[in-house]
DNA sequence: CATCAAAATTGAAACGTTTGTATTTTGGGC
DNA sequence: GCCCAAAATACAAACGTTTCAATTTTGATG
């Protein structure tokens, strides 16, 4: 059996296609007691408006793309990102939106991406994570008119909408947490510097440090650790200093999981004189056989945020009003 | 600047739309001088088909469903599936087709979730995970004559398209090397029975023991444990025994995690005397700080062979002609 | 009861594509 | 140069929807 559409239910009720569509959406010019009619109608019939003629019609693709980091292949993944999926879907559940994730490995161009979604008209929103200071797909997206939401900010005076986690906080946080504990020489192993988040922790860090009245030491930051192999060499070589770090402050779970490991291969152990603060949007540390503290932010949350502004992005509203940090809550261990 | 159409290109080069569709899908009623022409023509001007024409006309939606095992929010998830994700993603990569992922948390009825979509006309094929012996979702979809892979396989007699691992195989050498190390209380920590690749890793874990000459003690098996929380729970309670075990074998990279955590808690260490051996998608245990066992495919790939499979079943091809299933590769350490 | 504006409904075109059928063009054989 | 089949191209309808413009219906007013 066919499924209906608007010309079974016109046919059905003896009405025109065209009054049977504004009915549907209450159109004003047609008369309550039709609506009625039509709607019970429809309901009847199981009628379901056939997103492909909407979408030729009003140009509208009711598709949302987000782009999101991804690890080298087979890498230990981000853990968090299958929250962050679950997150946007949550706020998708009621529309007629699909959501589309394209995995950018670290490989990939990030703006080439966007511009072929872009250019091919295949998407009425996008969503985009790791933003730069002076981000170029945001500077496209700004020009070329397109909705678009970032999870992190830009340093660009044209307001867009944006979700971020206050990380310059989070970085200061679990400074000052190691601070507490006695630590003197910590250390940060972070993304790469270009990442405005990246820097945003970094300053994060140097201020907890200077508040302490610590002397900030670069060989003990390092920017280019986002999988868990680097972390682990690093951490290593930290180690070999003359005073090696006792406290790490980590930018996600699997730094997190790559410093452990190697604390352990140069025979150490959290616990032992030494701390490690994660930085999480799943509860991985709570499981971790360690007391490893960390600030937390739950992932499907940030998910929900993005895919909520975006809707209402779409649905007008401004972007500047669209912008929000969150803080992450501290949990210590 | 508008995108060409192919009413811009058949004025641009006095033809008739058709003659220009026809032109460029190589159409045999049309002389090739003229689909030369025609395709310098699109390429000049940045001809690019509009997908909402012709999923219109054609009934098609170039869209894939992929239905995914997604943890409860927030809690640690399944750290494989951003590497599965980029595996479709490369099959799909130079296709027309997009990939729309939807997270199933376990409280959400699967089957529901495949009728609707189906239903909506949303979508050109599915992909699923956690299949049953007598799958419902995959009696609804070979009755409806939805395309579709599986990721695991069923026990229906009407042959159907899957990847699959060899989880009897897995957990079977998963076993025997705890058996080999001496282990003679061995406890399989895995997901729930209702799963067919759970019933085929409960036939492995009692083939390997039973080649042993070691008994079956089904106390030493827990059928419920697919998040962490759940797994240190369970391995608490089995230590509590009079004869605890001394070998885990885990269904999963989070059950990993969990047993690890559980074991700590309780004072034991992995090298004690206790070994633990993991199943994995990514290279998870490759960074805990200890020596964790493996059985290990590259999600990944997975991804990649399970989109393949669906693009060849489009395409035209028998089902029944593919079907695949893979060892893993045991890493021991 | 005729008039007329307002209210309700209908008609038609358009979005971009594919494809069955109709029409025109081509070129070979006589 | 004509005829005819084959080759090439054009026409037209259709997919399901929205929306502008046109038409019909309604009911109040004089």
């Amino acid at each position: 059996m066919k499924r209906a559409t608007l010309k079974t239910l016109s046919s059905h009720l003896e009405l025109s296609v065209s009054t049977v569509s504004r009915a549907l959406k209450d159109g004003p010019e047609v008369k309550p007691e039709t609506i009625a009619r039509v709607k019970r109608a429809a309901a009847e019939l199981g009628y379901v408006p056939d997103l492909r003629g909407v979408k030729l019609r009003t140009g509208q693709t009711f598709t949302i793309h987000a782009f999101l980091a991804a690890p080298k292949a087979d890498e230990v993944g981000d853990a968090g990102s299958v929250a962050l999926t679950q997150g946007m879907h949550r706020s998708l559940a009621d529309t007629s939106y699909s959501l589309i994730q394209v995995p950018l490995s670290p490989s990939t161009d990030a703006l080439a991406a966007v511009q072929r979604i872009d250019e091919a008209q295949l998407t009425d929103g996008m969503i985009m994570d790791l933003t730069r200071p002076q981000d170029m797909r945001v500077r496209y997206l700004l020009e070329r008119d397109v909705p678009f939401v970032t999870f992190g900010r830009t340093e660009l005076y044209t307001p867009h909408a944006y979700f971020d986690v206050d990380n310059e906080d989070a970085a200061y946080q679990a400074t000052a947490l190691l601070i507490r504990r006695g630590h003197r020489r910590i250390a940060l192993i972070d993304g790469e510097l270009e990442y405005l988040f990246c820097q945003q922790r970094l300053a994060g860090y140097r201020r907890a440090l200077a508040e302490a009245g610590l002397p900030f030491d670069d060989v003990l930051t390092s920017h280019a650790d986002r999988d868990a192999d680097r972390s682990s060499q690093t951490v290593q070589t930290m180690l070999a200093f003359d005073r090696p770090p006792t406290g790490y402050v980590c930018v996600n779970e699997v730094v997190t999981l790559g410093i452990l490991h190697g604390l352990s291969t140069a025979g150490f152990q959290v616990g032992d004189g030494v701390d490690v603060v994660s930085r999480e949007g799943t509860r991985l540390s709570a499981y971790l056989p360690w007391r490893v503290s960390t600030c937390y932010y739950p992932l499907s949350l940030a998910g929900e945020r993005l895919a909520s502004f975006l809707l209402r992005l779409l649905a007008g509203e401004d972007p500047a009003a669209l912008q929000q940090v969150v803080k992450v809550e501290v949990i210590e261990r």
